[in-house]
DNA sequence: TAAGCTGTTGCAAACGTTTGCCGAATGGAG
DNA sequence: CTCCATTCGGCAAACGTTTGCAACAGCTTA
């Protein structure tokens, strides 16, 4: 059915290698052949089949990218930087999901192995190991998780953790709630390691709570536990669940930032939605996703495997405000500067 | 370097065409040898080459995916569900992202064409003509748009629109506003058609303002435009833009829905987040994309062009309120029944 | 004028599978 | 004991490309 090189080849009088070259390596064909080729191939509609092209080049052109949970809205820019990103390099790509299954990950991986050039990581939640041993059968770029001699991309959480916790000690708070994102996520210990250290340094209190599956529902469930805890300050793994929090907060009664304050993580498009905006830890997601392809892409050049991390920033909005031990005059300049950048 | 059929075959003493026939039509060979060639190929770590396998077979076993824009929330759980769904079919998914353009919708779909068997086109923004001609280079199913002859599985917005027009107008509304969505949109027609209808019908006024980009901001710059109708009513093309009209109209110190009612359509994640919750239309998106699989794996077994439809509901939450031509006691009912839902 | 280069093309093997065909072995029926 | 049917496995062609090698023509150089 498809029109193949062959059918090119005999409308155009030529053997079939040189169609072939015609397209993969022009300067080998006379001009004026060349350009009788790409007419009668332009005529026909001529494709050429890269399955067939992978199969002796070993380069597929595609690329693998699995990512905990598509629905996650922290990720979808990054998937739609990369895929554009990618695609102007002449690569496609491969989107799977695991619903957080380290399980389901590991046979996903496997499955797409023989398929694409690389793969990138987004998140995983296998253990390091099982990422080492994958990583023999295929290129890999893993997002959001450092591991020793592995190529990765990060965000840098742990700066962005202190600047949060900092925030909230100038403030005047001095009991913090981290609420913790789940079980076996790099980035969660980092922000945990990076918030109690700079709590402590700060001679202030921080308590944990979890870990949680990092969706809305499990911020909403917390707010109990979290005005137990006494803390008027809370940290959360990310948007999702702060978000979560603060209405569930909202719905008791609770003031935010009155009487509790909030800061998110990863900036998601709908952190500027609610109200009150959500105060929150801006994360490169879509310049993560772009890095991540090109390393992937020059892998196969070099064997270097270089670890970048990007810049995070804190954005002050809204569900942060003074705490028990406010010094009152820092505090006035801080919220004014807060209400500044709304 | 990677395991082939070959060596399995050297290693358990067989022909490559027992191994072959071991994975894809175990009944062809005898249940001992089939363990033997089954427990080499687990011990070597063999996984068939399914590009080799296309080359010959035809089918590719991947499907295409064609989205305006991945970052969108309307999209996210479509594609996350048609991914897992067709994943369980044992095919792989690539996703693309056009930016509503439909100059690179068409490039993407006739370059995805030879590597699958098939391709999602959601919200596709080509011409009718277009897509007839690319159905012919591959087998298609639209999603979100209606074109005769083509299979198409969309969600049932004119009834969505006419469900919310009622209820604003049982609400006592009387001049209402439709902030329309992109020119070229199937959907926007529908709900333009079937609001317009459906207001008309009860002698209310419908004012219509756009074409609109889908996105918040122009939900938000059209706040202005709303008032200027005096109208007490609008239904959004979208949660977004409704979202956005929500805030802007709060920030002008307009009382939603105390002096105007706001609806959406999509039902996307956060719509039940902001303040107020916002009324809106549930599309189902997670079906639509599990259906569209279903509908495009099943094309190749006969020729079936079916067009299915799926319900869409109304769900009331607090962005709508009384009218100025309230009936007093239907009122009170149906704000309380409101309440309730939330 | 012979030798050697350069540019262009054809030839054929190879990539990792699937699958139609054929032959060998087995076993039951007559 | 022969015949036939059935089951199993091997052989080889095919899928649509790429690519090393060789052939040839037309030059240049000595």
């Amino acid at each position: 059915m498809a029109v193949t090189i062959r059918d090119v080849a005999r409308a155009s009088g030529v053997h079939i290698s040189t169609v072939s070259r015609t397209f993969s390596a022009p300067h080998l064909v006379n001009p004026e052949t060349r350009s009788r080729v790409l007419a009668t191939a332009e005529q026909l509609g001529y494709r050429p089949n890269r399955a067939a092209r992978a199969l002796i080049t070993g380069r597929t052109h595609n690329i693998g990218l699995i990512v905990a949970d598509i629905a996650n809205p922290f990720f979808p820019p990054l998937i739609k930087a990369a895929e554009t990103h990618a695609r102007r390099r002449d690569y496609h790509v491969f989107v799977a999901d695991t619903d957080e299954d380290p399980i389901v990950e590991l046979d996903l991986v496997q499955a797409l192995a023989k398929q694409v050039d690389g793969i990138l990581l987004c998140s995983p939640r296998m253990s390091d190991d099982q990422i080492e041993q994958v990583r023999r059968e295929v290129p890999l770029v893993v997002v959001n998780r450092m591991i020793t001699g592995l190529p990765a991309v990060v965000m840098d959480v742990g700066h962005g953790a202190r600047e949060a916790v900092r925030h909230l000690l100038d403030l005047g708070h001095r009991h913090l709630v981290y609420l913790a994102g789940p079980r076996g996520s790099w980035t969660n210990r980092e922000i945990r390691r990076a918030a109690g250290a700079t709590a402590r340094a700060a001679g202030a209190d921080l308590t944990v709570l979890g870990p949680n599956q990092p969706v809305e529902e499990t911020g909403a469930a917390a707010a109990e536990a979290v005005l137990r805890t006494g803390a008027t300050a809370v940290l959360a793994y990310n948007d999702l669940m702060a978000i979560g929090l603060l209405q569930a907060l909202q719905d008791r009664g609770v003031d935010v930032p009155g009487q509790v304050s909030v800061v998110g993580i990863d900036d998601i498009a709908y952190s500027g939605l609610v109200r009150p905006r959500l105060t929150t830890v801006a994360n490169p997601t879509a310049a993560a996703g772009r890095t991540a392809v090109d390393m992937l892409l020059q892998q196969g050049d070099d064997g270097a495997t270089g670890q970048v991390t990007l810049r995070t920033d804190l954005i002050i909005r809204n569900s942060t405000g003074p705490g028990p031990y406010a010094p009152a005059v820092a505090i006035t300049a801080e919220v004014a500067a807060a209400h500044v950048k709304e």
